[in-house]
DNA sequence: GTTCTAAATGAGAACGATTGTCAATCTCAC
DNA sequence: GTGAGATTGACAATCGTTCTCATTTAGAAC
């Protein structure tokens, strides 16, 4: 039945929607700021989900893949997840605190973009974040740690 | 003895020079573009030497701490470096065959600043690198590994 | 040149993040 | 309700990186 859906959507398999990979969205969802695949499986398993370190792992790269969710390696190499429902944006990080405020930057899209093209560049995808000390952190005037 | 010698240079340990260093710095500075640590490694074991990977890594966080080397994250979570002697810039990278172009930003520069005084924020660093398909890569017509 | 001390090294174990494997479970179309 | 196959969880495997520690070595003092 409705046999021209294969063309509708050819490639995808078939997604299930589970508990799991509901609780894995909830729990980003709740979280401010950026967090770790591994902080938000501790975080589930504190609120009495059984889910799997693996399977948080699967949940968040699907949830990345499908522009759901936003994904940027840490300094130490670790990877942090956080939901985001604006489309496209980049994030100023407090390297003390954490703290993380969504900025976007129409003038840094389309300078990269041109960029891109300038080298001949195709499929240009970028990374910009930029780190620093929030002003709490800064009028704390302690120093940070590295 | 001498205790006031404690006073000229109380933090800083002597740092010495050692063949290995200087072959890790070289090897970099013969090197186009960003490389692993290990694949520095592999490239001086090839050349004889006989330098651990431990040091090569060693090494190459103190250059990285000195100034004299570039570091990133490549998307797969990987610690990249390259030499950098022309002060401070960014790169545009191939995805697929790893081209690398320097690439400098003033226009981005003052944005990061910008952003980051707004919100408060200070010792502001950025990360900004763009990733795409370089000129020959895209005209190769082949859709990139992932 | 010889001696001495602490910095640096190399080998490999340890570590932490992530991915793969696979039998068991659960979703959903029927 | 039933069945096919997507998804799961537990754990092993992998990969990059750091740590440990006995040994070597640079560089200052003699």
């Amino acid at each position: 039945m409705t046999p021209d859906l294969e063309n509708t959507a050819p490639r995808t398999a078939v997604q299930r929607t589970t508990k799991q990979r509901e609780a894995v969205r909830e729990a980003l969802a709740d979280t401010e700021g950026f967090v770790s695949a591994q902080a938000l499986h501790s975080q589930l398993q504190r609120a009495g989900s059984t889910v799997g370190l693996a399977t948080v792992y699967r949940a968040l790269g699907t949830l990345a893949a499908a522009g759901d969710a936003d994904t940027l390696q840490s300094p130490e190499g670790e990877a942090l997840y956080r939901a985001c429902s604006t489309g496209h944006h980049h994030h100023l990080i407090c390297r003390n605190c954490g703290l993380t405020v969504e900025i976007s930057a129409d003038s840094v899209e389309s300078w990269a973009q041109q960029v891109a093209a300038e080298h001949g560049f195709t499929r240009a995808a970028h990374v910009v974040d930029v780190f620093g000390l929030c002003a709490e952190c800064s009028a704390d005037g302690r120093r940070p740690v590295e």
